[in-house]
DNA sequence: CGGAAGATTGAGAGTTCTCAATGCCTGTGG
DNA sequence: CCACAGGCATTGAGAACTCTCAATCTTCCG
C-alpha cells in the first residue's frame, strides 16, 4: 500500500510517477515516538517540518487555566508543521495520542520538493484542507449542540480515514479517550460520555474500546448536517 | 497611506520597492459592494481572486436550521479566497457587512505575481496567519465562557486592525450589529448583550455606536488570555 | 491479584438559550 | 420641525444544556 501521504496528496491531482518518487524522500528519516509525548512545542523552531507516517497525533494549546484544546487530529499522510518555514516560532503544539512514526524532513529537501509545481500544488491544496477543517469546526462548535456535534466529528473523521485507506466499511478506529475527545470538541469528558450514550442509545453510532462503529450513517450524517464537500475529497470518496 | 494590504504584506518581510510596483496592479479593478450582500457564494466557481480594499466583510456558513456561523471577519488586506486557485468551489459563502470597496483580480494576475518569490512567500504568509486565526477562534469558542471569549475576539481584532492602520489607540470602529458578533462568537445575540453590559461595568471596554473603546486594556487581555503571538505581527505591532 | 486509568452515573450548580416585551435611535414623510 | 416606522439594543423569566464534584464500576496490565 502506498504511504498515506501519497494517497492523500494524490487528491489535488495531477501528481505524476516522478513527482511520487520524489515524494518518496520524505521517508527517508522516521522516528518513532510514544504516545502522549510533544513532539513540538509552542515556541519551538524546529529545523525539520513533520509529516504523520503511522498513528495519532494532535495539533492543541494550553490554557492557562490548565485546560486544553485540541484544534486538529493529525493522522497518517498529514503534514504538521509546513508552517514552520514561514514562521519563525510555532504558535502552538503538537502532541503525539499513540505509539507513532513521524517522518522528520528537512526544510532543505521541502524547498527542492516544491520546486516541482505539482507538488507545491499538492502541498499548497494540503494546508487549503486544513484550513477547510477549521473553518468546520469552527461552525460545529458554534453552532451545534454536543449530540450534533459529536456526531459530525466522527463524520469528518470517517470521510478523512476512508481517503487514506484506514476506514474500510462504517466503522474505524479511534484511539483517543473521552478526555481527549472532549478536549477537541470544547466540552468535558462527563458530557461526551453522556452524549455518547444517547447516540448509542439513538441506534446511531457506537464508541467502545477505541472502535468507532457507525450504526446508521445517514441517519448520523443528517442529525450532523454533514457535507463533506469542505474536505474537497475526490468524487466518490466522500459519498456513500 | 498605503493601501492596507501592502501594510499587511509587509509583515511578513522582504517585500523590495519592485514588489511593491506589481502588488499595485491589484487595485486596478476595484468594484463596490453595499452591505449585506454576498460577495461570493458557496458552490461558487469564480474567476477573480476578491481582497478587500475598504469596509468590512465575513466569512460565513449556513446551517441547516437557518442558523448561521461567521468563521472570520475580512478587513482591509485580507485576501477572500486565494483558495480557489486550488479549489474547485468555495465551501462556504463571503458577505459584506458593510458598504465596501472589493478589488477584482484576475487568477491569471495572480499566478503572474506570484513568480516573485518574495510575492509568493507573502501570501503563503498571509494564508498560514489566517489558519493560525482560526485555531485561536476554536479555542476561544471551545474553552472560553462568554465574556472572555468576547474580550479574546476584540483583543485580537483591535490587534490585527492596528497592524493595518486602523485602530490608533485603543479605539477602533467594529461595524457591526450584536448579532453579527454573535454570529461569530457562537453565541445569542441576547447574551451578546447581556456580557457586554458586564464588561461595560466592569470598566474593561464599551461597545456603543459601532465604537469599541478598550477602557483597560491590560485588564482585557488578562481575562481574555490573550497573547497575539499567534498573529506574527511585526516586533512591536502586537504589544502595546 | 492489585493498581491505575478510563468510563459511567448521580445530584446540584452555573451558563446560555428561548421567547417575548420594551426602550432607543435614525431616517423618512408630512 | 415633528410624528412614525423599522431596526437594534436591552431586559425579564423560565427552560435547556453543560459543567463540577464525587462516587462507583470496568478494563487493562504488570
Amino acid at each position: 500500500m502506498d504511504a498515506a501521504f501519497l494517497l492523500k496528496l494524490q487528491s489535488a491531482g495531477r501528481l505524476n510517477d516522478g513527482d511520487r518518487e520524489r515524494l518518496s524522500k520524505l521517508c527517508d528519516d522516521i522516528r518513532p515516538f510514544h504516545a502522549r509525548r510533544d513532539i513540538i512545542r509552542e515556541g519551538d523552531r524546529p529545523d525539520h517540518v513533520h509529516v504523520m507516517i503511522e498513528g495519532w497525533s494532535c495539533r492543541y494549546k494550553m490554557l492557562a487555566d490548565g485546560t486544553r484544546q485540541i484544534t486538529a487530529f493529525l493522522v497518517p499522510g498529514d503534514f504538521c508543521d509546513a508552517q514552520i518555514t514561514i514562521f519563525d516560532e510555532m504558535d502552538h503544539s503538537i502532541g503525539s495520542l499513540t505509539d507513532c512514526k513521524v517522518a522528520f524532513v528537512p526544510r532543505a529537501l521541502i524547498a527542492e520538493l516544491t520546486e516541482q509545481p505539482a507538488i507545491a500544488r499538492a502541498l499548497w491544496w494540503a494546508s487549503l484542507v486544513d484550513e477547510a477543517v477549521l473553518r468546520a469546526w469552527i461552525v460545529n462548535m458554534g453552532r451545534r449542540e454536543a449530540q450534533d456535534r459529536i456526531a459530525h466529528l466522527i463524520c469528518e473523521l470517517h470521510a478523512r480515514l476512508r481517503n487514506v485507506g484506514l476506514a474500510p466499511g462504517n466503522s474505524f478506529e479511534l484511539p483517543l479517550t473521552q478526555e481527549e475527545l472532549s478536549d477537541a470538541l470544547g466540552l468535558t469528558s462527563v458530557h461526551v460520555n453522556r452524549t455518547l450514550k444517547r447516540l448509542r442509545e439513538d441506534g446511531l453510532m457506537t464508541f467502545r474500546r477505541q472502535q468507532i462503529v457507525i450504526t446508521d450513517v445517514p441517519a448520523l450524517r443528517k442529525i450532523a448536517d454533514f457535507d463533506p464537500n469542505y474536505l474537497h475529497l475526490p468524487a466518490g470518496v466522500g459519498e456513500d
